[in-house]
DNA sequence: GCAATTATTTACCAAACGGTACACAACCCC
DNA sequence: GGGGTTGTGTACCGTTTGGTAAATAATTGC
């Protein structure tokens, strides 16, 4: 084992809270002191575990990408054999108790991220990680909305990447309304417009 | 007219380009520092003219909602012969005109502001402001809807309320998209999505 | 047990923050 | 052309910002 003496708290917890942070008052609204308080730890133990503000957003965006997006994702081709129908709309109630959960910041924190992009303090690093998970999220969904045309079970001719455009553009639009505090129900109602209006047949 | 020396600004202009400012940076990533540089005055003039950091925010959300919003709404009812489909058509293109103009921030400035709120650093004043300008937003297309279904114009059987929800997170969801700075060209595709799985029969 | 290593604590740094006191310049009213 | 009034420029206020130096406490290898 390493020698010298052992940290005091959980790293992983520890960045989970810093997330949490960032998550309700953005990159440009957390100081330094916000975050040691809300992690019951010293600056200079903040520095040494997860270097600068800029690293630890960083680490921040990463973390909540591997703990709710990656899950998310997994929803839109499992269980393979249920129909797109039902996947989506198990994808969509997911993203809906994530944004909507009262034990954490309303909204996504990768619409909150991504709205902070183009100004002056968002730095470099965060929005080329911003650019390349967002990226990756659509291309997920665009995957499985082309696999299941080229299977024919994709009624339409419209682009499977425009129909993934829309159903992105909508969740992101469902993030920004949870932010705004709008009640679970109509988050719920537009989930549902979207499915139906989507996948008529499937209603 | 009034006694005294006169102002050197234009506070009209000035308030337009303080809103820019906001619209890049938001609330929490704006300084007042930011804001005499890119107004070309000092901050005694700024806070004379303004009053403080949260007055003029303040100012510059009413400034953005009488410039941007009002002459949006207006495309949801005029001409009042258009039928809906062309209308909303309008609208939508107007709402993408916005936020991916150029020589404008990127986005919109009421979204930004919105995933600004449930933050430390977001003022009361605004806070309220904003909610009652999304309400009012939220209010005026769905009484286009509920006219338009009245008058038997609308097909189908869902909650004008519920349409109109799914309208206004696309849109939010656009003004996101915007902000990531996805190409003209997506966004017009995902609003083409949005009005032909809305308005099948006038595609 | 002792040296080397690692973490924590306190105290601090220069810079930037929102906001203002004050002297001065420009204007209207009379 | 004063006198009163209003805007501008400089210089400053106390606080907070992101970040760190230095001393101390705890741990492992030997």
């Amino acid at each position: 084992m390493r020698a010298g003496r052992k940290r005091t708290f959980d790293t992983t917890d520890a960045l989970d809270k810093a997330m949490r942070v960032f998550w309700r008052n953005g990159y440009a609204g957390t100081s330094m002191n916000d975050l040691t308080q809300a992690l019951g730890i010293a600056k200079p133990s903040l520095y040494a575990a997860f270097g600068n503000k800029e690293d630890l957003y960083a680490a921040a965006l990463e973390h909540y990408m591997a703990q709710y997006g990656a899950p998310l994702q997994r929803r839109l081709r499992e269980p393979a054999d249920a129909p797109l129908a039902q996947r989506l709309r198990n994808y969509l109630d997911g993203v809906l108790d994530l944004i909507a959960d009262t034990g954490s910041p309303r909204g996504c924190l990768f619409v909150k991220s991504s709205c902070e992009l183009g100004g002056s303090a968002m730095p470099e690093q965060a929005a080329a990680a911003l650019h390349d998970m967002d990226l990756a999220n659509e291309k997920a969904l665009t995957d499985v909305l082309a696999s299941e045309r080229r299977h024919g079970r994709l009624q339409g001719h419209a682009d499977p990447r425009h129909i993934a455009g829309l159903v992105i553009a909508t969740i992101y639009g469902l993030s920004v309304l949870a932010r705004q505090g709008r009640p679970r129900a109509q988050l719920d109602a537009v989930a549902d417009a979207l499915i139906v209006t989507l996948l008529p047949s499937q209603a």
